[in-house]
RNA sequence: GGCCUGUUGGUGAAGUGGUUUAACACAUAGCCCUCUCAAGGCUACAUACAUGGGUUCAAAUCCCAUACAGGUCACCA
């Protein structure tokens, strides 16, 4: 009896070899410095910002050097799996404009080193590991979950290192002949890496954001294959998958860092070379005055959703992230305000090696500069498909009148200095609604300092009756309203009034404040000219007549 | 507990032994401008780079120790 034998009893159906797989994913055709990166989610639930962050480097570095983006759907762990799952993340990929080259969605596959769903590759592993247990390399480990617990807890009592290695490598002592009796008996077994690692030795293994650091090798025969449902672990899946798709970027959390070593250990097991590997920073959170890692569970930000459903532009959201992903970003963003983020030049060593806070104030200052921006068109389209989704009451007042909804957007906007007051299109509503008549009824008016009903009669019919005009240039209506004030009593001039605030009732504001709330409610709103010229004489009048 | 990684203002951070009196941006505060607000302009904001020792003419930058924080030790990824 040999490994053989024993390979064979385990995958009596793999008749395909090594070389037979090897030849169905020949080496990519890639230019000098061209990459290949790919983003590699388990299908768990809604697309988290860490993640997020993972696909946006993986894709601006194959922008910067040219290569191949993959999508591969990680489902190898049937018991957490969601089933939309996969959907939900293309979708945000999509809605981010952050598209991979290659990807299997919706039954369609793209790219020719698919399947590109780890569940439908089981015979791609089973050849790999049936070649190591041939060469003596993978074992069948018949330890139940009981035993092992039983060991660690052993190992935990005598503080000695935790784990299946070493002198506690039972299985793998085993004789073959054992092996396929247990077999034969119907024992159920996972399939083990025969490690040959030592864990007093250190080697170094490379990570372009961290450097060189110094590792101990591994020395635990890690489970490559489950007992239900003959799938690979990660471990195994990752090894074959980013050879065959011929990845050399790795990008990945900070949480894999320690397994680095099990993983070189196998491509090494294989012959394979090893991708270059990008371990990415955990996205921190503040509560009170600890730090952790951002949950999706505590945290409305960490999910992706979250952002949609807010209305933050897509770009606000890449750009924030790109703060973090590398920090001279930003300057970088000042210096080039033309320039699309993805003609950044990624540098893993900008990265920060330890944690970020991600920092919901800034993605506010980076959105209302990037909406300040926009085009009243283009806010107009952008508002208008956020509202289909997600708030009906914007999405009626804009279908009432699309062009007068833009002529509201468009107040201090497509100038050099445009307004800066939205942050996301959630805020549009509450800016806006007192633009509507049907929706001006039963107000409250936040009057400033003329608080007097019969004063503020007063002042709104002298100014309609004499001195408001449609067709007043802006520095013609803000000259009358200066006269307007002096006739009343009310000083036109700033500076004079602050000389002397005793010869005056008050100055010009308190006026504008008058015609502002009566036309309003509030005391603060956008250019008041403007909005005049929005609603026009007799809409002027309808509003002071509902004092 | 073992192993690994990290620690510069409220936040993201620049910084790789000497014009850094520690950039820049956000936040905060004040002033200016102004019909209000949002902006915009100006100003302030780390006595000091976790702490303690070294090395050096010179250290946030190199070395050591300590503290703290995080990651990881699964048939989860």
């Amino acid at each position: 009896m040999t490994n053989k034998d024993l390979a064979n009893l385990i995958f009596p159906n793999v008749t395909k070899t090594v070389e037979d797989i090897e030849k169905m994913y020949p080496k990519r055709q890639l230019k000098e410095n061209e990459e290949v990166t790919r983003f590699a989610p388990s299908p768990t639930g809604f697309m988290h910002i860490g993640n997020f962050m993972m696909a946006l480097i993986d894709y601006i570095i194959v922008n910067n050097n040219g290569g191949v983006f993959y999508l591969r759907n990680e489902d190898t762990d049937k018991n957490r799996e969601v089933d939309d799952a996969i959907n939900l993340i293309m979708d945000t990929l999509k809605h981010y404009n952050i598209v991979p080259d290659e990807y299997e969605y919706d039954n369609k596959v793209v790219g020719n080193y698919g399947p590109y769903i780890q569940s439908k590759r089981m015979e791609i592993y089973h050849v790999y590991i049936k070649h190591l247990i041939e060469i003596g390399r993978a074992y069948p480990c018949f330890c139940t979950p009981e035993d092992l617990n039983l060991m660690r807890e052993r190992q935990e009592q005598t503080k000695i290192r935790t784990g299946y290695y070493g002198r506690f490598t039972k299985c793998r002592k085993l004789s073959v002949e054992e092996a396929i009796n247990k077999i034969k008996n119907k024992e159920p077994y996972v399939i083990r890496f025969k490690s040959n690692g030592d864990f007093e030795n250190k080697i170094w293994v490379d990570d372009l954001v961290k450097g060189r650091l110094h590792l101990s090798e591994n020395d635990i025969d890690d489970v490559i294959m489950k007992s239900d449902n003959l799938l690979p672990t990660y471990h195994f899946a990752h090894v074959i998958d980013d050879h065959l798709m011929h990845t050399t970027i790795v990008v990945r959390g900070e949480e894999w860092l320690p397994s680095v070593t099990k993983h070189i250990q196998m491509f090494e097991a294989f012959g394979f070379k090893a991708p270059k590997y990008v371990h990415t920073p955990l996205i921190l959170k503040k509560e009170g005055e600890s730090v952790r890692k951002i949950s999706k569970r505590k945290d409305k930000e960490a999910l992706m959703k979250y952002y949609e459903e807010v209305g933050y532009p897509s770009l606000a959201v890449i750009e924030s992230v790109m703060t973090i992903i590398n920090s001279n970003y930003e300057q970088w963003h000042q210096e080039n305000p033309d320039k699309s983020f993805l003609d950044f030049q990624f540098d893993p060593k900008k990265m920060s090696s330890s944690g970020a806070l991600y920092d919901l104030v800034k993605l506010e200052d980076i959105s209302k500069n990037i909406i300040s921006k926009m085009t009243k068109d283009e806010l107009y389209s952008k508002s208008y498909e956020w509202s289909k989704k997600y708030d009906n009451k914007l999405q009626s007042l804009i279908e009432q009148d699309v062009d007068y909804y833009k002529n509201i957007l468009n107040i201090e906007r497509e100038q050099e200095k445009p307004r800066k007051d939205i942050a996301k299109y959630q805020d549009i509503y509450n800016l806006i609604w007192y633009m509507y008549d049907d929706l001006f009824t039963d107000i409250s008016y936040e009057w400033g300092s003329i608080t007097d009903i019969s004063d503020i009669k007063n002042i709104l019919n002298i100014y309609i009756n004499d001195y408001y005009n449609d067709n007043d240039s802006k520095d013609e209506w803000f000259a009358k309203i200066k006269i307007l004030a002096e006739r009343l009593g009310y000083a036109s001039n700033m500076k004079e009034y602050k000389k002397n605030k005793d010869k005056y009732k008050g100055n010009v504001a308190d006026i504008a404040t008058v015609l502002r709330v009566a036309l309003t409610s509030k005391k603060n709103t956008p250019d008041l000219y403007e909005i005049m010229q929005l609603f026009g004489k007799s809409r002027i009048q309808n509003r002071f007549s509902q004092i």
